[in-house]
DNA sequence: ATCGACCTTCCCTCTATGGGAGGGTCAAGG
DNA sequence: CCTTGACCCTCCCATAGAGGGAAGGTCGAT
């Protein structure tokens, strides 16, 4: 049943063979078998597990979560009343993210609105980020509770 | 003029001393003068430089693009088209953002809404992540364009 | 024999921010 | 004079999740 290498897993889980080997160094999964020549070997078990992963991490749950959310998989005791636990605290959390980036977004829209966007240099966009610079941000700051040590937010690009 | 250390200009920026060092080995502040002993020296013009940093990062600008708006702000032949342009191009940024993970939200929330949350081990959210999970992310591709390498969202925590 | 498609491990890069070690500087107070 | 504490300095490390790429082993087919 183990037969597969590390491609076919990753071709059959959508799960790149970097991430797969990842995931084993973090101890997400399982240390696969090795065949004589030290290949990894994985089985119909394995591509289900990942399978499971990269449906998490589509949903947007962090590692450290799916490894929870795995734990309660193979948990033949677990209650329901976890993962929904689980579920609920992630989907706050993205709501919290979605609240702030709103905010900055309705800013960043509004003196947008604003600025000629002519040959001219005044620019309403640039006073802003010159006079208000004293106050803090929208809602740059994360509220306590769960947050990470990061409370901004990090676009992945924009211009 | 040039008479604040980087503590002084740390509280009066709102920038940490440790990211003041930080923009300037990347080249987003000027090498500042430094004292007999070594110490750095800030005048006003670097606090305002600096606050103008902070509130554009408050607004959610990458770096890369605070870089470009300093350059329109020194620039005295900079045309407002130009800021208007990033800030446009960051809000589209961040409502992309904001789509792809209301669509995770919503997904999320849905599949906890039908979880029971009781003692028992059926779960429709496991279910989920067993079953759909030959079916990519919601709205998990980034739709190329000015997309980075990442495409999946990171969330900051969650559990 | 050799080519190409795999596999292996190891290290580096990205974003933005902070922690901490190990050591220098300086003013106040004993 | 010396200690204490509050600064400052320069490095290295860590975070989260993914990928790039080098240097080398393996294997099947030509």
């Amino acid at each position: 049943m183990n037969d597969m290498t590390i491609g076919e897993a990753a071709n059959r889980s959508g799960v790149s063979a970097k991430m797969i080997r990842h995931y084993e160094t973090i101890g997400l999964i399982a240390t696969p078998a090795r065949q004589e020549n030290n290949y990894r070997t994985y089985g119909a078990g394995d591509i289900h597990r990942l399978r499971f992963i990269r449906r998490a991490r589509a949903l947007g749950y962090p590692v450290a979560t799916i490894r929870q959310l795995l734990t309660l998989w193979d948990d033949t005791n677990r209650s329901s009343a976890d993962v929904k636990q689980l579920a609920q605290a992630h989907a706050a959390a993205m709501r919290r993210k979605i609240a702030e980036l709103d905010a900055m977004a309705r800013t960043v829209e509004y003196l947008a609105a604003a600025c000629a966007g002519d040959h001219r240099l005044d620019c309403p966009i640039l006073e802003d980020l010159i006079v208000n610079s004293q106050q803090s941000a929208a809602v740059a700051r994360d509220d306590g509770d769960l947050a990470h040590p990061v409370s901004m937010v990090n676009m992945g690009s924009a211009a």
